[in-house]
DNA sequence: CGACAGATTGAGCCGTGTCAATGGGCGTGG
DNA sequence: CCACGCCCATTGACACGGCTCAATCTGTCG
């Protein structure tokens, strides 16, 4: 998941270790398990579908949202590889589990969920952990989305994904958006033109530099955190 | 904890019972455990503070929000008798959790968790299920507060504190507001300004009365839907 | 009765949404 | 290989909702 707001370093790599645990026991139990293949936006899931999979993305990225009676959208979360998707829902899927490039998924059905937990006790706290930290990415959103301005979003937005480069080990500085503005629009709670402009107004302030809308690199990082603190710059 | 946007209904009754196994659990496993008594306006625990226990709320209301670092704050959920609070945190909170009034809480510390779980291998994934819940309400109020004009979400809220009397078999049409208006406002990130005004207008347009500011008459149910639901009313 | 916290109400401004037009990149088909 | 069309991004003008600042009012507690 993308974790906005600078995670306290404890915070941080304390449940990472957690998550690797989880993923560990992951992969154990489903050893022989099935994968899935999807194209760029393709549907893993829909809001209303029996829950019948926990799922891993190990390549690709997903958009988990849901759509409004208004028609408007709410992107609650982007999962990255190793993140789990599908997690909480209880029955049905409350939300929409779309890809947003070519993505490969590692699935778990729920009815051998019981059996897993049984195998491994300590399963069902490694998924409790791992939800914990969904629920605590998706408080981080809403303080963002609820107080902030557009300014301040955008800024943290793009600092969570240099973080999370780096976390993997991939560039920081040269990031490739794995979604459109859109989907930023509507994870940030914004509309694609604020979303645009502000990057624009980045990139004429020298603290981003833009090539083919998808490919950011981060000029000046000290400068785009203090945006991100709230200094109006 | 308070869930907005009007819940499906198989949605709303299914996880109830699930709750309800998770409450029977967690009773019969803290049996022993001590009870916690607090003042209003006093802490239950604070944002870095370690997680030693997890909490029952027996009575009264809890306010659970965070600082953030201009000075603004956001609540994220209030806790009513029934829920658990301190759920997800791990190592320390990430949350202040405030009684907003006269309130009662049952305690489990966290070494007993591993025992409990133990014993009651059951244990876990209701934690798990009643954090799900948890990352619902998040999610809803995420949307709700992201995309929704002020008088939306102060329906919204509304009918939220409505419904969660009704299913306790309490009067929902006469709603006693368990918390301020800066509560209220910080909630739904709005300023306390708006909310008052808010209210004013419902009052205006006859679908609520007011009496001592906290407690709400819905008049006109049917109009308060409407405006949640969007209509410019 | 006085003091204080919380709530209400008003005036003005700023940021973001809305509507609309333009520009750029990519795939498809001629 | 080029041209067209489509999708997405960018940019501008304008309106409006909610925030800010500020004054007043109400209820409560000492």
């Amino acid at each position: 998941m993308l974790v906005l707001e600078k995670p306290r370093t404890e915070a941080d790599t304390a449940p990472s270790s957690s998550i690797a645990a989880a993923t560990g026991a992951f992969n154990r139990s489903v050893m022989h398990s099935a994968t899935r293949m999807l194209k760029r936006k393709e549907h893993v899931f829909f809001e209303g579908d029996l829950v019948t999979h926990i799922y891993k993305v190990e390549a690709g990225h997903v958009c988990i949202y849901r759509l409004l009676a208004d028609g408007r959208r709410q992107v609650v979360d982007f999962a990255f590889p190793g993140d789990f998707i599908g997690l909480g829902a209880t029955g049905r899927h409350a939300m929409n589990a779309q890809a947003t490039e070519p993505t490969r998924l590692r699935c778990l059905s729920v009815s051998e969920l019981g059996t897993v937990m049984a195998e491994n006790p300590k399963f069902g706290l490694e998924l409790y952990e791992a939800i914990s930290r969904e629920l605590d990415a998706t408080r981080e959103l809403l303080m963002s989305v609820s107080h902030r301005t557009a300014q301040v979003r955008v800024a943290s937005f793009l600092l969570a994904l240099s973080q999370r480069s780096a976390r993997r080990g991939e560039d920081a500085t040269n990031i490739v958006l794995p979604m459109t503005r859109t989907d930023i629009a509507d994870f940030l709670g914004l509309t694609i033109e604020t979303v645009s402009r502000t990057f624009s107004k980045f990139r004429a302030q020298g603290l981003i530099e833009l090539e083919q809308c998808i490919l950011v690199t981060l000029c000046n990082r000290e400068g785009l955190e203090a945006v991100a603190e709230g200094a109006s710059a």
